[in-house]
DNA sequence: GCGTTGTTGATATGATATAACGCATGGATC
DNA sequence: GATCCATGCGTTATATCATATCAACAACGC
């Protein structure tokens, strides 16, 4: 199948990380909303995510892989409630702490993340790289896109540094229109 | 009475307004902070309110302007319930909608801001002057103030221009330690 | 084995937010 | 004045998001 990635990585020191280099996510950032296979980057995400969660000592148990697989699989956010449907009817618990738990989990390893416009979640798409991305969210077909933030970052940190508040984690998320339906409004 | 301020206005040239000098909230950033009698800054607000919504040609009516008025006595960020709480005991409606009517009015009057980390909504406190505000929320003591953030958005805009998005509105919110709360931690 | 810890599932509840309907008001139009 | 229409308000009901608590069970170290 055929999606537009929600992955935004640049080439950089601070988002480069070290699979193949044909993976769509990781060319050019005015690639990061066209079309291409997302199957090899979700394969990618969750062969990573093994490592990382086995290296951390947290354990990556049927049901929390299962949903950063329907994460990555369904490619935007969903509510915990979306999640949790998915999880039930596949024969897991299909009480809603059963999908918190898991989605609190994958958060916590930094596996996925939490869109507070959207009451809801997505997986993270470079896991492992240190990253404070800002979130783009397309008010029309909903995509959720993740673009590198460290400037953003230092900006609201020297804000809140002149204010003597230290910022200790943020949320940085934007509404507005993806190129794709930007170019069919004009 | 005496507060904490929640509000943080720079003199300058995107956040300057035009009222008596004597305004806490017209110090220096490092005063944000400092505690000072609030009930000056929520009147020139409900005065500056009254002329805006004239202006706008919107209707600042009963409901809408007692709201205004319980966020600007409350002075913190309060939720929905919270309002209707305050509105059911003065003998308004005390159903979910009168509260989350009146404060989607104010939020799109520029009166309000909705802060979607808390899922709770504080008055503006420097309306009408253009401005996009960060929020920067103790995890300690709750107190929320707004900061200037016009170097944030620009930052983000330009991240997202690089992706061919396009910004329409966006949240920057950061949780952190307000200055008293730093030092006591110290 | 056996206690300790962590994970899952179930019940129940709490908290936040919106949909949909009908009525009242107030101004524009006839 | 009568009619129409737009707006705001109040209400019922429902939808959506999130957590507290307990019981069963599995993994692990001893
Ligand atoms: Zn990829
Ligand atoms: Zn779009
Ligand atoms: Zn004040
Ligand atoms: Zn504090």
């Amino acid at each position: 199948m055929i999606y537009v990635c929600n992955t935004i990585t640049r080439q950089g020191a601070d988002m480069a990380h070290d699979h193949a280099s044909d993976c769509p996510s990781c060319q050019e950032p005015a690639a990061a909303f066209s079309r291409h296979d997302h199957a090899h980057c979700a394969q990618d995400v969750l062969e990573r995510a093994d490592g990382l969660v086995a290296q951390s000592g947290a354990r990556l148990t049927p049901v929390r892989r299962r949903v950063l697989e329907i994460l990555l699989e369904e490619h935007r956010a969903m509510g915990a409630y979306d999640v949790l449907k998915r999880l039930a009817a596949e024969g897991y618990g299909n009480q809603p702490p059963v999908a918190y738990r898991a989605l609190e989990f994958l958060v916590e390893q930094g596996l996925a993340h939490r869109i507070r416009r959207l009451n809801a979640f997505a997986a993270c798409m470079h896991p492992g790289e240190a990253h404070a991305p800002a979130f783009l969210i397309c008010r029309n077909c909903n995509i959720v896109a993740e673009a590198p933030a460290a400037a953003v970052r230092k900006a609201l940190d020297a804000a809140a540094d002149m204010l003597g508040f230290l910022v200790e984690r943020s949320t940085v998320e934007a509404l507005g229109l993806c190129p794709a339906c930007r170019d069919q409004a004009a």
